[in-house]
DNA sequence: ACCAGACTTAAGCACTTCGTAAGCGGATGA
DNA sequence: TCATCCGCTTACGAAGTGCTTAAGTCTGGT
């Protein structure tokens, strides 16, 4: 899951980075309106958290701009905590939801699962495929009803893949959630990840569709 | 345990927070009722301290539209006015408990306890995991039949963990319960806290899931 | 204001996880 | 059929994560 961070506050924006990492997103945060509107516009990131007031160009500058060119993907606007008119404004400039600063951490996470959920057009908070279970509040995992630990990146690769379970996803989609636009870089990490989610669960569970991708069935066994 | 407090009188609302601080709560003190249900509908609090007659938006409006929008968190209402027609309008509204200002501060940790208690589904005052016993009256901890002596700090972590035992409590969620908003920056308090709550116990009793949390089985020896 | 206990921070260490690279094997297409 | 490509597998070094200890800071009680 890719997430763009636009924030000028080094502290503020080292510490929001850090903590959706530790979340496993992937996070590319950008400092200033001009390179967010840039970002934006590719459509590679499934999140974007804008704060208002930037330098260079305004943050709801940029959020007009980007709808005009009709980018879709949800916006996550973030505003101090006085000012009511900039989160107004914000939603009506065609932000998906708003957080006052000073907020909870706990709670970006929160609404950026249910952003990112609504994207997807799920509601739950656990995501079945067959005999597979994925529970994103406790981030526990289960397959034919054993309990089995993951790691942070398999988790993450996991949920992607379940969330469109039954439909082919793209090599390349899952390289940029997972790691990120600047880490394009020629390796097998994908495969090996691959691999040893596959060691857990079963080699028949994810299923290599070559020349583009993997994909998990709707009903694996 | 992290509690919103929705008050807006200066005195009254630094006195309460304070006083919850000392029980080791996390409180988030908001002044207008706008900002209190944007709070609340990310259901990200364990209890809400709701003042009826608020600047910006009625204390009973918030109620009323919270659960509207199908917030489970459960709802303490304070109030100055006394007539009987409040109360049953606030209950109606789906408070969950009442408070007649002025009342005094233990009556209402008791009536705190009392109601996160009740939202855990926990008909008594006492949490059993195994040869763990917790106490949330008289805050007191015995393990395999030993009284143990736990800092305030220790025993809300070890609230946390036994009130989900069995589940994985993510590691975000503890420090943000523990916490508040402060913890942005790198420590690791937590595992600090951690490492003396299982030397009082035993070093089996809380079990690490790598890269997510912490758990404590629900039947630890 | 002082003291003791509680709490946070920081640093070193052990262990796990991750990305890289290289070799291998099966699939693909001429 | 052969050459090529793509993905699988394995091993290894680097980075990350959590444990532990110790020192510094904060807090409450006297």
């Amino acid at each position: 899951m890719h997430i763009i961070l636009v924030e000028d506050d080094p502290q503020l924006g080292a510490a929001i980075q850090r903590a959706l990492e530790r979340l496993a997103y992937t996070v590319s945060w950008l400092r200033d309106g001009r390179e967010a509107l840039l970002a934006l516009r590719d459509q590679t990131a499934d999140l974007v958290l804008l704060d208002l007031g930037l330098p260079g160009k305004d943050g709801l500058d940029v959020l007009v701009e980007a709808r005009r060119l009709h980018v879709k993907t949800p916006v996550l606007v973030m505003t101090a905590r006085d000012a009511l008119d900039d989160r107004v404004r914000g939603l009506d400039a065609g932000a998906d939801d708003y957080l006052v600063k000073p907020f909870h951490l706990e709670e970006l996470g929160a609404r950026i699962r249910s952003l990112t959920r609504r994207a997807q057009g799920l509601a739950a908070n656990r995501i079945d495929a067959g005999a597979l279970s994925l529970d994103l509040g406790t981030s526990e995992v289960s397959f034919r009803g054993e309990r089995v630990e993951l790691t942070k990146r398999e988790f993450a690769l996991l949920q992607i893949l379940m969330e469109r379970a039954g439909r082919l996803v793209r090599r390349e989609n899952l390289e940029n959630s997972l790691y990120g636009l600047d880490n394009m870089v020629g390796s097998s990490a994908l495969e090996v990840l691959v691999h040893t989610l596959r060691r857990k669960l079963s080699y028949d569970t994810i299923q290599t569709v070559r020349g583009f991708g993997y994909m998990i069935p709707r009903e694996p066994q």
